[in-house]
DNA sequence: CGTTCGATGCACT
DNA sequence: GTGCATCGAACGT
């Protein structure tokens, strides 16, 4: 079943370990493809200042501020496409960035997708690694600027419960950026080898 | 293994 | 003109 928008309409470090075990679903030119979400980030609000809401509203941070659910799509270092699920109510501008998955359907067009435009064969791509990083899951899946403000609740880009196990997740610092560095709001799937950057271990070595 | 460095586009000041 | 919510190729160890 699609996740509702009511899942969305709820304080970002709420939804954000929700989010986990989850299922993000792209209908695309080449075919279907999906991965369970196993790493994510929480962007909250123009006190953050590591959101794109910091500045206040902007042509490009609007989709934020608009109803939770749709999808905030945006470039990142000019090359790489960035997905983020809009939460809480309307007018509050928050968002959970994506940041990895485990593939579970649709890994062969992940694969072609991947190796497209670099020098690795397709079948060089280990399963975890295809959706490891922001970048690299909206390259598996397809996802470009014009999936920007895409309803995730109907359409071809959407998130989907498929009633997996619960997964046991961590916490920790954001990754990538310079500013806000501290605040723990990044959640991350336990013992999941498709989790990008430092990995919070399971157990005892 | 590890680290460095270039690619590449655009919103924002 | 500056600075990114990044990635992979190249090179050093």
């Amino acid at each position: 079943m699609i996740v509702p928008r009511a899942f969305y309409a709820r304080p970002t470090l709420e939804v954000a370990p929700d989010l986990i075990g989850r299922v993000l679903v792209h209908d695309a030119r080449g075919g279907t493809a999906a991965g369970v979400i196993v790493e994510v980030e929480a962007y909250i609000g123009e006190s953050d200042p590591a959101c794109h809401a910091a500045p206040g509203p902007t042509k490009r941070n609007a989709p934020l501020y608009g109803p939770p659910g749709i999808a905030y799509v945006y470039l990142n270092y000019g090359m790489h496409n960035l997905v983020n699920a809009v939460t809480e109510p309307e007018g509050f501008p928050a968002a959970v960035l994506i940041r990895a998955l485990e593939p579970i359907a649709g890994e062969d067009i992940m694969r072609r997708r991947r190796a497209r435009g670099t020098k690795r064969r397709r079948d060089a791509f280990t399963t975890a690694e295809l959706c490891r990083g922001p970048g690299n899951l909206t390259r598996a899946l397809g996802i470009t600027l014009r999936d920007n403000c895409r309803d995730l609740c109907d359409g071809p880009l959407r998130i989907e419960d498929w009633g997996l196990p619960r997964r046991d997740v961590a916490w920790s610092r954001r990754i990538g950026i310079n500013v806000g560095v501290e605040t723990e709001w990044r959640v991350s799937a336990v013992g999941s080898d498709a989790v990008s950057g430092p990995r919070v271990r399971a157990g005892s070595p």
